[in-house]
DNA sequence: CATAATGATACTATAATTGTATCATTTGTC
DNA sequence: GACAAATGATACAATTATAGTATCATTATG
């Protein structure tokens, strides 16, 4: 039961630490150093965030990436939600032959319930909350 | 975010599909048929329940499985615990150098709150209730 | 004693995740 | 202008987890 994955955890721990240089350019050669994270694979991820503008990125050779957005403004489940896709925990798996319930299966609404928690709970966490002490 | 497996899955249906037949032996190729399910992987599952005294089973020629407990008293999260083993969502993937929270992590609280509060929930959800209309 | 079931376990296939490599493009510096 | 160092895009490879198969031994029923 794997919440959060690698490519989140990366993102998240690279939005950190670029949060941390406020307003200078990072690139992934330093963030992949800093961080100890495999260089190409940072560099992907990066990307993606860039793609969806949570990462700003310049071209050139001091170039490299900034963030976007308020380090408040960026949440874990926007991370999430790019490299995990949409964050639906699974689908009513019970078919009805075994399962009486038709349209109302209490696992189902079990699971929905459950959704909503962890989303709601995981909204909550913004870069700048991680960054607190 | 995957919180059931396919294991897990093909397990609750089983165990929904022997609670039916209340008492009778039920054999895989019964259960497979049944629930149109692939018969040796399934065979496999059921295997694991009897060795996790979920299900008790009979050898020979007209073996196969009953439940080793009400159906009351069997909850999804023992099944999750058999294959998927202990729920635990994640570690705190913050390492020291970005996250300055050395023993307390915001995030880290959020996931053993998320995975109390999933523990809780799945562990109302018993094989009884999911045959009850 | 043949048949049909499970026990145990090794093996294979598939899919998802994780990570690499490469070529093109951009930009600052000499 | 040429070079170096960065990102953009994208195809490819490796690893791991999941899903499923095969097989031989054992047991019980008819």
């Amino acid at each position: 039961m794997k919440l959060i994955t690698r490519d989140t955890d990366y993102a998240v721990r690279a939005l950190c630490l670029i949060a941390q240089r406020k307003g200078c350019i990072v690139s992934v050669k330093k963030l992949a150093l800093a961080l100890q994270l495999p260089r190409p694979f940072l560099r992907k991820i990066l990307q993606q965030l860039n793609k969806k503008k949570i990462l700003e990125s310049f071209k050139g050779q001091s170039g490299g990436f900034i963030l976007a957005k308020e380090p408040a403004k960026i949440f874990l489940t926007d991370i999430m939600r790019i490299f995990q896709g949409k964050p639906s925990l699974n689908e009513c798996f019970l078919k009805k032959i075994v399962c009486p319930h038709t349209g109302s299966c209490p696992l189902r609404k079990k699971i929905v319930k459950i959704e909503d928690y962890v989303l709601r709970e995981l909204g909550t966490v913004s870069i700048a909350l991680l960054l607190r002490s």
